[in-house]
DNA sequence: ACGCTAGGTGTACGGTGTACACCTGTCAAG
DNA sequence: CTTGACAGGTGTACACCGTACACCTAGCGT
């Protein structure tokens, strides 16, 4: 109890502290923001402090990462393994929309930490209980790629930050009738996805549908091939690149 | 004739030419070796003089991803959909493969270029001419996601560059000791994917493989989905989320 | 009482993007 | 032929970045 006297003494940093006002600077202000310095001062500290609990920026930026892996749930047990895979992913997909700079900083990251190797296993684990060969699992989860994170690779959102600030009318007419005339196969799709109302082309796609869309795609894909006996033959085919040979499956 | 009597003026930058030199230095160097600075040295130019040709570093980037868009081709006509968007794909994958900063300089550009959007028309074109709806078109090139642009998103390759030098044989029996242990399901679909090699659990995957993989996955997801007719009816689920409910289409 | 050490400090360096003022060579109009 | 505008290259400067390195200092085990 004779240890915290000096009561302005302030508590030490650690690892973790330093972590969580990464996180929640990031939160805040988004992941440019997240400097060494601007980390710092944030915990009313000099820089070069941070490098005696973290080795380099890299490894900051993994730690965030790894702390929103922590945020990850475990699905209910008993479920059919392709819910289960479902439920999983889903709830990854939570906390990456609870920390919008999540999506950027996993697109960067290169290091596999604990963190990522044990939710991947989970993962893995979550098919191959569900009886579907290591194989495919393999694949599948290639396949699924960065959507195992919980977010699908977008070009198409990220409204980008109003450069003209009000063209007006007839401009926006004559862009859009521009827009018609060199992309009309864009436009024909994006006026089915919102449905006629193109009042904003651009920013309007309902991402969550999308992202189940795609998962579900890949998931019965995945489905149709576990029932089907699929394994990867390889067949050399001669010019030097084997032919997955997916179609038909079912 | 009289107008280059001088012989040791220089020809003057344009756009174009600041835009070549800097994939010039990105395929020799890295992306991250692209800095106005360098760019400039590489010019014989002042750093600031780039800003005359190009509006700013983003911009920039844009338009080195421009000029690969520029390198991809366009399939034979006459092809089945699904094997012209294929042939497109691919195409932009050997593109991509040709300038390894493409697929990094891909994923952080936000900003939708007319060289992005003509791709993007003419692959939305390819699809909507092989007779699906546009509604379809939509959500399977959400789907196919960074897909369309030759790669795929990883976590699994991109090998670190060699932290420890040499591990001894004892340590590396160790930490291969408790990967297994900690990570049962990673090692044992690496294992599979590797046919048993575990020489280089890591570093092994056929990219080419998972690719392709994958890509027929989804286009054969999105012929099956074609054939039955799916519309995404969505329906309200009250939880205030719409479901494609995409299984068992064919 | 002593010295080790974990951890916070201060300074400094080389890099980045880019704002801004400046100069200069070319060309069209008077 | 002169002039003046202007496109385009220059130079300087600023704020910021990550981080190497030397330093100090408080607390602890011996």
């Amino acid at each position: 109890m004779a240890r915290q006297v000096d009561e302005r003494r302030r508590e030490p940093l650690t690892a973790a502290r330093v972590l969580q006002a990464a996180v929640a600077l990031a939160d805040a202000q988004g992941l440019a923001a997240v400097s060494m310095r601007n980390v710092a001062k944030e915990l009313g500290v000099v820089p070069m402090a941070l490098y005696k609990h973290v080795a380099d920026k890299e490894r900051l930026v993994d730690g965030m990462v790894d702390l929103v892996i922590g945020e990850f749930e475990e699905p209910a047990p008993g479920l059919d393994w392709q819910e289960a895979v479902r439920r999983r992913v889903l709830s990854a997909r939570r906390a990456v929309l609870r920390h919008p700079w999540a999506r950027q900083a996993v697109e960067t990251r290169t290091r596999r930490t604990p963190a990522v190797l044990g939710y991947m296993d989970a993962l893995a684990g979550t098919f191959l209980a569900g009886g579907l060969s290591p194989d495919l699992v393999h694949h599948v989860m290639h396949a699924l790629g960065n959507r195992i994170w919980g977010f699908s690779p977008e070009m198409f959102d990220e409204t980008p930050p109003a450069d003209a600030p009000a063209p007006t009318p007839e401009e926006q007419a004559a862009l859009g009738a521009e827009f018609a005339r060199r992309f009309p196969h864009v436009l024909q799709i994006a006026t089915a996805a919102t449905r006629g109302d193109l009042s904003g082309v651009g920013q309007g796609c309902d991402e969550d549908f999308e992202f189940v869309f795609a998962l579900d795609l890949l998931l019965d894909g995945a489905a149709r091939l576990h029932r089907a006996g699929w394994v990867s033959v390889g067949r050399p085919t001669g010019d030097g690149q084997d032919v997955p040979d997916v179609a038909d499956a079912g």
